[in-house]
DNA sequence: TCGTGGCTTCAGTGTCGACCGAAGTACCGG
DNA sequence: CCGGTACTTCGGTCGACACTGAAGCCACGA
């Protein structure tokens, strides 16, 4: 008897909070972001998310603001006393993306700082040089990709 | 009156640390690549570290093993009772940039996955569709930065 | 003004990991 | 063997953080 569909996808959705959970993505977090990824109708309210995710409303609620403050996760309110819907804004993903190789490309500051505290004696220098060249090729290189981008609209 | 080098040096070592901190490298850890980056001369041996970083023994110890296991630092013993001395490796710190590449890259497969899960429904699929497609793209273009890179011996 | 439902906030709990320092281990010279 | 040194391992502590559930806070309808 082979598994259904909706088991197999609340499987790969463990699996991706779990991947973006080493990232430093709380798991309920990453839960949400697959669930609203893949559920049908792609709107869910807070409730129905902590009764799926089987998460409390607390930490929907948390997670929720953060996501939807990270811009990944779009809220839609309603009038009347009826409830918020949230949906995944999944157009917002390349500043995830973005932020990622910003962090990386970031270091380079770091070893150019430490480059400037060894001006003067170039022997010592040597280790650190070669690690600001290689921040410093990355640095040029990734945002010149970036911008290469099918529909790189900033 | 100024500030000595030595001084400045520790407080961009601890500036270093702080950033790899946040990407998961044990604060001692960090401190430990950054003071072999700097320091006069290139190697030390596990009691100078611990005095100079002010960091006990088991900490440094500990902190070694996972350095010099990522091969980042070499370890070179000495025969007798010499203490062991260590130095920075900084041509490894590919490595390290490799992995962040490569994890950032490895999510592809996860949307891959659910991709699959998707099959036969591509209404559904296409919020995940587009996450897809940036990592899709970001899979055949980073590799290819890589190779480019000055020196890629590998 | 009250009541109700949706959402947020917050104190409390449990877990996890970094760190310390002491005890233990390995190794060598004598 | 013994003594000492270098290093590792390990129990214990501490702080950080995810998560819970209940209390509180709107906003709306009646």
């Amino acid at each position: 008897m082979s598994v259904g569909r909706e088991t197999r996808l609340s499987a790969w959705i463990e699996r991706f909070a779990a991947h973006f959970a080493e990232e430093g993505i709380p798991l309920i977090g990453g839960r949400i972001l697959g669930y609203l990824l893949v559920c049908q109708p792609t709107e869910r309210t807070a409730a129905e998310l902590s009764q799926e995710l089987e998460a409390s409303s607390g930490s929907i609620s948390t997670n929720l603001k953060f996501l939807v403050n990270a811009g990944l996760v779009t809220k839609r309110t309603r009038r009347g006393r009826q409830a918020a819907q949230y949906r995944i804004n999944e157009k917002r993903w390349v500043d995830l993306i973005q932020r990622k190789l910003d962090a990386l490309v970031s270091v380079r500051e770091l070893t150019e700082a430490g480059m400037r505290l060894m001006s003067g004696d170039p022997e010592r220098a040597v280790r650190l040089r070669t690690v600001d060249d290689l921040y410093t090729w990355l640095a040029t290189e990734l945002p010149a990709v970036w911008e290469r981008r099918p529909s790189s609209s900033r």
